[in-house]
DNA sequence: GATGAATGAGGGTTCATTCAT
DNA sequence: AATGAATGAACCCTCATTCAT
């Protein structure tokens, strides 16, 4: 009766609005330059309930990172058919990886670059997340191994080898995630595509027993 | 006589007091986070002296900006001998990248971290450094397919394409340095090593017509 | 129970008392020796509280100028009753704007020393109060004229200077205005009785063609 | 051998020029924002100087108040031919004021504007240069009665009353002034004329004995 | 005679957070 | 379930003022 705000809804339904509205901000403004006020605002609710739901911007900067971790990794799993070849899968992870980050821009500027940027309990939070997806990398990387079977020619390629590829293969793809994000220049596809032709193949490369040497 | 903080010093030794101070704040608090009062307490100076040398908070950040990507630029030039083949060029101005951030973590973290996530002036700032060894890099794959000479079984690699391999390049690049830093878990010329077997076995593939295709 | 301090007004109550506190800060101090700081405790308040209703210094001093020049206008206008003539009309003018002055010392500071002594916005705002004033009294000396009737002789006192003298008219009560606050010497009846001595005997003068010469 | 920077000259001239910078700033600014900083600049000097010569900036203001309220009397005093009627005194002496505050416009700013608007001993100190006009015009007043001579027709126009009317009379011109200076509508001629014609000719009707009554 | 180097103190503004209803 | 009212603590910045040379 007071206007065409809506009011006393349920609770999960509050808390999903200020969770939005803190992802927006937090991505946009940064964590520190996000305000509690224009958070609230955003959310159209008032400040006091957003503490009583959330209790603090700590809490509520964690409770971010979680969800859109959660929600990252969720997408990148759904895309995955275990069955499939190794590359086939990567493909497929990478490309939703892609499509998620640029579908949910502000949600990706929270975990890339807010939430590694203010403190280690944020940073941890993200490390979390990564970790889960460099080792679900490092396992495509040591099935595809597997499955160059008896063509493997390189007994050396070690575990040690296989994880620091994985770390770079994430980290490019958080890279151009980022890049994507920011310029616009290329389609998640694209951006899928470039990868695996720039890795996947120096990797067989590596598999074979090629190796870059400086001297 | 009254310990062990001297007193009057010339101003640019001051001044590059304090810009240690801030990029030390900058880098590991973040620029929101980081205080002008700590900064000066850092630098072992009064509040006031910070501002009547560097004006504000964001002059000091942009000052800090320009610096450690100068020092940046500078460390990876120094290192690389224009006489040598492109992969000897690349290595080695790889190993210089990884070792100065790997030395200059603070710096590093100001150029990769803080001063992307806080606006457009500082962005571009940062941008324009980046584009200066996205552009270093792109000559060197250049050169490297022209030294690949009649063995080049690619006519169409086309410039588009060395454009986006050296983003990708650069950005593993970073992300990597990145990585070592928080984590400390390989040495920069482990990570030169992983990215050069990573990315140029690859890129020689490409060069020869390879590709990946998802079908 | 704490105390006299009551907590929790409603806020047109409390951005009543703020304005109260800030004229009297800024008639007393000037406007750039008044704090917020002590605007703020003389309101009782703390002074988030103030800058959350009244946003900034700026915005706080032209709410005070447009709070005092209304207040003023209201007096002088309460005070004159249209149907008198002209002469009576002035004398009721004065003497409500004299007696006003006294009463609100503060306000009068605010409006004749302090805004106009602290850059164009401000002045601008009270420029606007002066030039109703000085319209005001121009109307009443264009009726005396007209009152004066048959026995005008000087049909050249044109309008141009009908506007002088109310200028100088209005610019002699402020300086009276003035004068009686800082030294209390006389009421506010007197220095109404003052001017209209001084000023309106002379007028009629004018009126009938007199001038005075240097020569 | 330093620059074209003059360097080491007598005390006096220095003075001087910080002076005419300080007189500048302060009419400009005002006394609160007026800051030494600035003044030193404009004066081309060291800040330790001005310290040196004028100690604080409490003594700096005092003494601009004083430079230019000795100048202003001795413009004034200079144009008065004590030998001349009263009239033609009092409009010499409205002349040169007029001319005096109108070429120096921040030196009047000081005194009228800045030094009564912040705190007692400022504005004792431009109270007793505005006395001492006061009682001159007083003096004209009487001697203008006195010449009025056996015509005198009103022995009541008490002591009081001349002093009130010096008040206005300078009041007036103060008002006039600071208005001529903000709008530069009249000249010093014209500002004078229309005062002696606003008031000079009431005065005369006064001296008759004829009064107004608000009965 | 003159200054470069330096600071204590304070002012405007914002923010995360809580209390009383 | 929800909010209007209120604040302690900081933060950026400026200024009058002083040493040491």
């Amino acid at each position: 009766m007071k206007g065409v705000k809506s009011k006393r809804m349920p609770r999960a339904v509050r808390e999903r609005q200020m969770m939005d509205a803190a992802v927006q901000t937090f991505g946009q403004r940064g964590y520190r330059a996000a305000s509690m006020d224009e958070i609230a605002e955003l959310a159209g609710v008032s400040k006091p309930l957003v503490y009583l739901y959330l209790n603090s911007k700590e809490e509520l900067f964690t409770a971010c990172i979680r969800r859109e971790a959660a929600a990252l990794i969720a997408a990148v799993e759904a895309a995955v058919e275990p069955g499939l070849p190794a590359d086939r899968q990567l493909w497929a992870g990478l490309a939703a990886f892609f499509t998620h980050t640029a579908e949910h821009p502000d949600g990706w500027a929270v975990l890339h670059q807010q939430a590694r940027t203010h403190g280690e309990p944020f940073a941890l939070e993200v490390a979390a997340m990564r970790d889960e997806i460099v080792t679900f990398v490092t396992g495509l990387i040591a099935t595809a191994a597997r499955e160059a079977g008896a063509a493997r020619q390189d007994p050396e390629l070690a575990d040690r080898d296989v994880a620091g590829l994985a770390q770079a293969l994430v980290g490019a793809a958080e890279s151009l995630a980022g890049w994507m994000n920011q310029t616009g220049a290329v389609s998640a596809k694209e951006a899928a595509a470039t990868l695996m032709n720039f890795a996947w193949m120096g990797l067989g490369e590596l598999m074979k027993g090629e190796r870059w040497s400086s001297r």
